[in-house]
DNA sequence: CGGTATCCACAATGATACTG
DNA sequence: CAGTATCATTGTGGATACCG
């Protein structure tokens, strides 16, 4: 049932701005399994850049997806993890992430692409 | 351009691949309603360009997700649906796509962004 | 009708150096 | 440790014209 008569694709753009960044996904795949400090991310992302890490960090704070704790100021200690909103989303995404690996699977098999 | 990752991360570029085309989830979500002929589509999404529309659905194509009839060369009539491999994506993008607009719903309420 | 081909703008990503 | 800042590069998408 859409609601949106001129256009019904915005929805569409939500999604993927909201996901669709190259290591959105790839963060809350890490996330799912309890909250990460900053460093936690970039040792288990270790090709992403800093810049990215942060860059997307922020855009799934600022959807509210995830939280951002700050431990202690000195030494730092941040920690990242899902909002109750965001957990939402965890259903969701995972079967996506599991499609995707059975289909990674099948196209190796068939060495297609 | 990377090929390979070594770290169990490239489903994650895989699924973002597959479905992360600016227009894919949307051509899908038309999909699902039944196979569509081109101008269909076109139709259905006005703003895409033809350029974009072609080139989603080969990639789609391509990823075994769809599958590209012609019913007849003059007139030309060109039919795409879903392959039955592509149907095993509808239980997944379908609740993502869902998400999406509840999430759509949720930013214009609290007017975040 | 159902495409192709070309050119180009700009957004997204990446590398690297630096900072509180 | 947890970021910022800057510059370079790549990728994606759009406009337009043309073809079988």
């Amino acid at each position: 049932m859409q609601s949106d008569q001129t256009d019904g694709t915005s929805f569409v753009q939500m999604t993927l701005k909201v996901l669709g960044g190259k290591w959105k996904l790839l963060i809350l795949w890490h996330l799912k399994d309890g909250e990460k400090r900053y460093s936690e991310l970039k040792r288990l992302i270790p090709k992403i850049s800093e810049k990215m890490l942060i860059q997307q960090l922020r855009e799934l704070e600022k959807d509210t997806i995830i939280s951002r704790k700050t431990l202690s100021a000195m030494p730092p200690k941040v920690e990242y993890s899902f909002t109750d909103y965001g957990k939402t989303l965890i259903p969701v995404f995972q079967p996506l992430c599991e499609w995707g690996q059975e289909h990674l699977k099948r196209m190796n098999a068939n060495e297609i692409d």
